[in-house]
DNA sequence: ATCATGACGTACG
DNA sequence: TCGTACGCCATGA
């Protein structure tokens, strides 16, 4: 049987990500099948707009995004401000409220 | 095959 | 809280 890709499954598990809530890219790793964060990062870094897949929505473990400011960071944090994610005077995310539930069954 | 790099994570000070 | 060091693994040269 032909195996999804890696990134394709990675892909699919940001699709997931319900508006208003954010994943971190360990999550999203333990998710599709317990590979390193550092992979899902370079999924997110192959993400076209094209995919229109909802990248804004993973931060790193710290609830802050890990794109510099000039990078498209401060884009990240207007479109999840956009959808209710409220961010500290940090500039990180409560992921105690705002962390996406998910259960993962191993 | 090896080397360098990366939208990460955890540990340590 | 922040910076540094190391481990992690896929990708490109």
């Amino acid at each position: 049987m032909s195996e999804k890709s890696l990134f394709e499954a990675i892909f699919e598990a940001i699709g997931k990500i319900p508006k208003g809530k954010v994943a971190t890219y360990g999550q999203i790793s333990r998710l599709v099948g317990g590979c390193s964060a550092r992979v899902v990062g370079y999924a997110m870094a192959r993400i076209s707009e094209d995919m229109k897949l909802p990248w804004h929505r993973v931060v790193n473990s710290k609830g802050r995004v890990s794109l510099k400011e000039n990078d498209g960071g401060d884009i990240q944090r207007e479109m999840l401000e956009s959808e209710g994610v409220l961010f500290d005077e940090t500039g990180k995310i409560d992921l105690k409220k705002f962390q996406w539930e998910t259960f993962v069954s191993e």
